[in-house]
DNA sequence: GCCAACGTTGGC
DNA sequence: GCCAACGTTGGC
């Protein structure tokens, strides 16, 4: 079993998005090393950080799973997605993508500030300088102590 | 809104 | 295959 945490901005779709639809496609993606993380490393029930990024306070703000394999994001030979790319072609698609389903809402969000004041988790990819993947691989230890600390 | 960091593109 | 230019991410 592997941990992840996704990203995502809650103007675009927020945990509570998630909360109402349960389950959703995980469209979009349009980086190599996140559509990897996805097609190779991904089964379903592995456990997901959901992180808001690029709003007033991010962190992360509840939990996901996985659940589905991993399939063909149908959104990059949609000419009117926003995620189209013109280099795919329906069942040539490059894209790849799985479905999430809603687990739990954190009673308070776990802030990008507050993670950083912990030391154990010193090393997690979302507080390193630079990090800009919106799929990230996290450590079992780091995911057990966050469950610990937001008493989930 | 600024800007550092990173990924991608495309000319050569 | 190098690398400059450009676009995007995302915290601040």
């Amino acid at each position: 079993m592997n941990y992840w945490l996704l990203k995502s901005e809650p103007n675009e779709y927020s945990i509570d998005n998630l909360k109402k639809d349960r389950v959703t496609p995980w469209s979009g993606i349009r980086n190599y090393q996140a559509r990897n993380f996805m097609r190779d490393h991904m089964s379903v029930g592995d456990p997901i950080l959901f992180y808001h990024s690029s709003c007033k306070i991010p962190g992360i703000v509840g939990f996901a799973e996985v659940h589905s394999r991993p399939y063909m994001d149908y959104t990059a030979w949609d000419k009117t997605s926003i995620y189209y790319d013109k280099k795919s072609q329906p069942h040539h698609t490059t894209w790849t993508m799985i479905d999430i389903i809603y687990v739990a809402t954190l009673k308070k969000i776990l802030s990008l500030s507050k993670l950083r004041n912990i030391p154990s988790l010193k090393e997690m990819l979302v507080l390193k300088k630079g990090q800009r993947l919106s799929i990230q691989p996290v450590s079992e230890m780091h995911f057990k102590l966050i469950k610990n600390i937001v008493n989930l």
